[in-house]
DNA sequence: CGTTTGACTACGC
DNA sequence: CGCGTAGCCAAAC
């Protein structure tokens, strides 16, 4: 639990788009907190690395804050588990997810090489100001 | 005002 | 494959 550096510098800035990525994950489909982050481009200021190595919790952090209107169940840890230490949480987000007709394995995980989402199309990286697909997911090595 | 408590991930055993 | 650890902030109690 230790939680090291929750949130960014600019989560005016890395809050919005943690939200609108997760807005275009599909039904029946999941990924990743690092994934998600792995989109986004370096904090202003924050070294490539240092911002690598905290953008997944970031993300976390920002996903606590969604508005209403982002389907928040549908993002992951990296082991296709669920994140939340809340049980009750932990069942309200695969209760959510089952009804989108994903299944989980005798470890409560999901198969992310079976229902993981590819990621947004690089056109709609490009219109959303992320980054561009030669640097998509490279930045790190963080899922 | 001191303590507790987090929607993460890679890596080493 | 499971478990512990580093990272070393900040808001809510």
């Amino acid at each position: 639990m230790d939680q090291t550096w929750n949130a960014p510098p600019d989560p005016q800035r890395f809050d919005p788009l943690v939200w609108e990525i997760a807005r275009q994950i599909p039904a029946g489909k999941v990924f990743t907190y690092g994934q998600i982050a792995a989109l986004i481009p370096p904090s202003p200021g924050v070294p490539a690395e240092e911002f690598g190595a905290h953008r997944a919790r970031w993300a976390g952090s920002a996903m606590s804050r969604c508005p209403d209107d982002v389907p928040w169940q549908r993002v992951v840890n990296s082991q296709g588990k669920i994140s939340f230490s809340n049980p009750k949480m932990q069942n309200r987000q695969r209760e959510l997810l089952k009804a989108e007709g994903i299944e989980f394995d005798a470890r409560e995980r999901i198969d992310l090489a079976h229902y993981g989402w590819r990621g947004p199309g690089d056109d709609w990286l490009q219109a959303h100001g992320l980054l561009p697909p030669e640097q998509k997911f490279q930045q790190g090595s963080l899922l």
